[in-house]
RNA sequence: GCCCCCAUAGCUCAGUUGGUUAGAGCGCCUGACUUUUAAUCAGGGCGUCACAGGUUCGAGUCCUGUUGGGGGCACCA
């Protein structure tokens, strides 16, 4: 039975048996390229100052994205991740191996052998002496002119996204650049990069749904990780005083334009440093990476200019809830005096939420909108904030920041909890709570991690920064979807060893 | 998890108040062409209108369900 766009696989695939019948391989394992594409130009450009010579000798090799044919010369426009270059082919110079050229399809690979030359036009092109098939694509490129724009199919099949969009390479380039420079930044300052692990036997130290896995040898189940911060604590009490992870956390929560169940986190540790240390940290960090990647401590992000030098502004959180939501939480010391105030002000909000729930909600949906600009959010509620510790001054609060731009958090710091009995009691709060407020996503109990601070940690500054937040914010970029080459979709082929037939036929029944 | 929107050729898109045989550009196939640039010229439409039902004399179009995608809400970073 046809299947769609079965003649043009066809068509194809007749090419690929011609080729073989004649002796040509259209899977050679090498090809001796001497030139990227971008070389080549710049081979034209060899003369004595900059001057224009033609004739140099090149190889090079790429995907044909373009074909122009002219009956015995031709010009084919091939694409290296670098750039495309112009091949001129003409049968008075290759013979008999411009035949070729009747059996290679746009999307093919082809290496080429000439010198560099200008057309009449003025292209820099490839005078081709010899070329090769080098890889034979069986199922057609994405149109040309107007490129992939469906987006499932771009999510779904990078690669297609990738051939026919430029500005996607850029992007991932850009998010590549970002983390060498996070790396660059820390190991400047005498961090160490560590690994903790991603199997965990506590999905602690955030609070977030995890993936739940099994062992079998071990029988027992384990979860992904949803932070490293409790594992890169445990460094901190060993003794190493600066370090840092950049690795994928998972937490099992909704898919949207700015959440993927799996992202790139960034943690880093530092004894002896607190949280006004981390924000000196951060608004450093921020613009020089910037500055590192686009050229400018100032981006445009949808459309909106952000100003990313340091410094940046200080706005306490009780502050900022007063100023923005009329309501001053010391006023609502608990969570159904807090939850009644809102309702008298028309917030939604239910007495089956915690205190810390409600005024996460009133900080999400009326300052968080309101600070575009870099700013720093400063000393949140302690229920809000199991692994901080609390700020001298005042107990309610403990000593911690996030940090927002257009509205989005890119960064959580705290001066670390240290006490071990504090935390011990911090952690048996976030086990009750989540009993009465069931649905409400709350930290866990981490005993193994209670004895090590019994060992004792030093005062410490720590720090947590969505990278893929932090990458769409510099190259503008509105999905979290576009800054993950491949960003999670319901998949539509069954999992590996279940008992369905290859029709892939399944019918889940009513 | 809830609400709204979307799905037509390999790709990008049209398709009238339900009305003959489903439309265009690119791509593809055949032919012409030895300096083209989204090459051009002549000819060729290549389709399970996402899937399954329903209404109707008649469905790409209307209804229901399913699948996949997007946006919003909720949750989170």
């Amino acid at each position: 039975m046809p299947q769609r766009g079965d003649e043009l696989l066809r068509n194809r695939r007749l090419k690929l048996e011609r080729l073989l019948a004649r002796g040509i391989d259209p899977f050679p394992p090498r090809f001796n390229r001497s030139h990227t594409t971008a070389q080549a130009v710049a081979a034209l450009a060899a003369g004595p100052g900059g001057a224009e010579v033609e004739g140099s000798e090149v190889s090079v090799a790429g995907r044909m994205i373009r074909m122009r044919s002219m009956g015995k010369a031709s010009f084919a426009d091939i694409e290296d991740s670098e750039g495309n270059i112009q091949l001129f082919l003409r049968k008075n110079t290759l013979g008999d191996e411009y035949a070729l050229l009747d059996d290679l399809d746009l999307g093919d690979f082809v290496g080429a052998t000439g010198t560099m030359m200008r057309t009449r036009t003025g292209e820099v092109s490839v005078q081709v002496q010899t070329f090769t098939l080098l890889a034979k694509a069986l199922r057609p490129p994405p149109e040309k002119f107007h490129g992939l724009r469906d987006v499932e199919q771009r999510y779904r099949q990078r690669y297609l996204d990738l051939i026919s969009n430029r500005e996607v390479h850029e992007t991932m380039r850009s998010r590549s650049r970002i983390v060498s420079a996070i790396r660059a930044f820390f190991d400047s300052r005498g961090y160490l990069e560590v690994d903790t692990p991603v199997l965990v036997p506590v999905p602690a130290g955030a609070m977030a749904q995890p993936f739940i896995t099994h062992h079998n040898a071990l029988d027992r189940q384990l979860y992904l990780r949803i932070a490293t911060e409790l594992y890169l604590k445990r460094l901190i009490v060993g003794g190493m005083d600066k370090v840092y992870e950049i690795g994928r956390v998972f937490r099992n929560e909704g898919i949207d334009a700015d959440h993927n169940p799996e992202f790139t986190l960034l943690e880093s540790y530092e004894a002896y440093a607190d949280y006004n240390d981390i924000m000196r940290l951060v608004e450093t960090l921020v613009p020089e990476i910037a500055s590192e990647v686009t050229g400018s401590t100032t981006v445009i992000y949808q459309g909106t200019e952000l100003r990313l030098a340091s410094p940046w502004p200080r706005l306490s959180l009780h502050e900022g809830v007063k100023q923005y939501a009329g309501i001053d939480l010391n006023d609502y010391p608990d969570a159904a005096s807090l939850a009644g105030k809102m309702q008298e002000l028309g917030v939604p909000a239910t007495y089956a939420e915690s205190r810390g729930r409600l005024i996460d909600k009133l900080v999400g949906t009326y300052v968080e909108p309101k600070l575009i600009q870099p700013t720093f959010l400063v000393d949140y509620p302690v229920e809000m904030s199991p692994l901080a510790k609390a700020s001298p001054a005042d107990s309610r609060y403990a000593e911690r920041f996030e940090a927002f731009a257009a509205g989005m958090e890119i960064a959580n710091s705290f001066t670390e909890l240290n006490d071990p009995d504090i935390q011990r009691s911090r952690f048996t709060e976030q086990e009750e709570l989540r009993k009465r407020y069931q649905g409400e996503d709350l930290d866990r109990m981490d005993e193994d991690f209670i004895t090590a601070l019994e060992h004792g940690m030093p005062p410490t500054g720590g720090l947590g920064v969505g990278i893929d937040r932090l990458v769409m914010l510099i190259t503008g970029q509105s999905s979290i979807r576009d800054v993950l080459l491949f960003p999670q979709t319901r998949s539509t082929q069954p999992p590996p060893g279940t008992d369905q037939n290859q029709e892939n036929e399944q019918v889940p029944e009513a």
